[in-house]
DNA sequence: CTGAAAGCGCTTACAG
DNA sequence: CTGAAAGCGCTTACAG
């Protein structure tokens, strides 16, 4: 591994007898030059395998062509499809993607964030981890630079967004176990924040139908309104004990709590699980207690993820599109980086219930 | 969103008191200074706000901290899990990471080596799509540029490479199926590219026992040889309409080869998976016709994906270490970026197969 | 321990 | 259409 050094655009001038400032404009596309010129340049570029040093471009340019993601966790199937909508944009216009975990880690999202500002992204897209801490993202925007919130939202910041209707989502897929007659749903989230002075502040709050400010709740507390709302539409009694919070990113974790649910003799007839990593523990608790879906349960999941298809029965969901999610987040990042200058926009996209076969009509 | 213009070293200095070389010495932390003057470059950079611009920096050092990626798809699992452990490792260096899908198409791969290149990665991982192709490789290893090669490998390339034992690990798969008492089993794989003359040819020599060069062959290639191994080595025959090439990384085209088995008339009593694209294709064909594992079909499948594990029974399968490979390769990349010279390793991680209960005795 | 100067590899006015 | 010069924001010898 010799390392050989790099033909410069000052080596290639040299070899074609041109100026650095023509080889320039003829290797970097930009001003005019001669087709002759141009020709002598572009072979004396080929003879030397240059290469354009993008950094230098950039130190002077002041555009990178590079976006940074932070996201929960690279692995996790939600944020992976969204990466990969993110990607397809990223690569259609021809930018670099810088990736980061946060593992739902303010420390880590910090870190994150100033790496990425170091290397100087031309925008961000992040999935805040913490709706309130909001110092970094705030140095971002005194930076100038495009930032948009995925998937959640920041108390007080008013920056591009996307995301979906967590609420009335939520209360759709409930919905959807209650006019089949169900009247005690489980519900296996997980609220990991303790959000609004924790679960019993909020259930009683939210029971007694009290407006929230909901912006800025996470997800899988929306999605718990949601459920909340769909009892209260039918007038459906909420029993709080079947409200099952897990705490963690977890499957197994959530596999434990959704456990519980099902060993009770009082055991629900129907559960509503708040996430894909929170339905992969309860398919897994409802296996291992070799119970059957829908026989002895109903099963109402929130993502869909490949298995939910191919089980048979399949389960019925309620399908975030998370890859036009990334794809919106990323078109939205780039018209940005281009120099839109407008208030901060939130785009809710649609999510799709997928009606399978895991609802059983409950007398 | 005012584009406040970012301090640099010498606004710093000139605030601080001092010259831009001391300054750069103490917010890059290299070479000597006084306590003092440390402190007062501090408070300066602190109130102007400064932050390292590593575009700058990385042009003088030559290097970025940033490695580069080249995935197939990150939204497969596959991928996922092995950037997941590159990203760990990149993190716990303070090395960013830049992330391309090449969607296993030369051109695409071809051109993320360009890009990651221009962006001056310090080196790269690469899943790579051809295993004859070489030249955007070769100008890597000419730029002296590190690189690891993951999963698969290139004829006539001696570079870093992490994978598995493909062939063993499908042998060890398959025997266990074949221990069980099954005599006919099927098998759905990949096998994309037509490599060593096509499926025929291969066959022909594979079954006549002939040592192939099986280092550049595809990963499902490899496995297919695993199976025929698995085959000879009980002098059970091989029955060549049982092996179905899907020819797509794609679980619906998998699904589709696999409702063809399973619809025989003369239906094995057994089927292996390559991957897990495809056994995601073959569970729902096994799904869909209603049949039941391990009663009506036993399977064995390839990768361990969350899904194998909560069905109840669960699925038998030959896990890889998904995360482990990708730190390993960062670990392996990350040594050559810091200067190891020696010639190339190539890393064999071991798989293990792990019993679940998808396969039943037959008689 | 500190500073003046040069330079990394480009692009950008400014002349001509 | 082309070139000489300056400069992006840092780091690196070299003196002192």
């Amino acid at each position: 591994m010799a390392k050989k050094p790099k033909a410069t655009i000052a080596d290639v001038a040299r070899l074609a007898g041109v100026s650095t400032a023509t080889a320039g404009r003829v290797l970097g596309d930009y001003g005019y030059a001669k087709a002759k010129t141009r020709e002598q340049v572009m072979q004396a570029a080929r003879k030397l395998g240059y290469r354009t040093n993008a950094l230098a471009r950039s130190l002077i340019t002041g555009k990178t062509r590079t976006i940074g993601v932070v996201a929960g966790d690279i692995q996790n199937p939600f944020y992976a499809s969204i990466l990969r909508g993110i990607a397809d944009v990223a690569e259609s216009r021809d930018f670099g993607l810088l990736i980061v975990n946060s593992d739902e880690n303010l420390d880590k999202e910090i870190r994150a964030v100033n790496l990425l500002m170091e290397k100087q992204v031309d925008g961000l897209i992040v999935s805040p981890c913490d709706t309130r801490y909001a110092h970094h993202l705030r140095d971002l925007q005194a930076a100038g630079l495009p930032l948009v919130l995925l998937d959640r939202s920041v108390a007080g910041l008013e920056v591009d967004r996307v995301a979906i209707d967590n609420i009335a989502a939520a209360e759709r897929a409930v919905s959807a176990l209650v006019s089949a007659g169900h009247r005690r749903i489980g519900l296996v989230g997980e609220m990991l924040e303790d959000q609004e002075g924790g679960l019993e502040a909020l259930l009683k709050r939210g029971l007694a139908g009290e407006v929230l400010s909901t912006d800025t709740l996470f997800p899988s507390w929306q999605r718990l309104l949601g459920y909340l709302r769909a009892h209260r539409q039918s007038g459906l009694e909420v029993e709080i004990s079947l409200i099952r919070r897990v705490g963690a990113y977890s499957a197994q974790a959530a596999q434990a709590v959704a456990r519980e649910l099902l060993d009770r003799s009082d055991r629900p007839t129907a559960v509503f699980a708040t996430d894909g990593t929170m339905s992969e523990g309860v398919m897994g608790a409802i296996s291992a207690a070799g119970l059957s879906v829908p026989g002895d349960l109903s099963l109402v999941c929130f993502d869909d993820l490949e298995w939910m298809s191919f089980l048979s029965p399949g389960i019925s969901t309620m399908a975030q599109p998370r890859l036009a999610m990334g794809e919106q987040a990323a078109t939205m990042l780039l018209e940005r980086v281009e120099g839109t200058d407008s208030r901060g926009r939130s785009v809710m996209m649609r999510a799709d219930f997928v009606e399978r076969g895991s609802i059983a009509i409950c007398e």
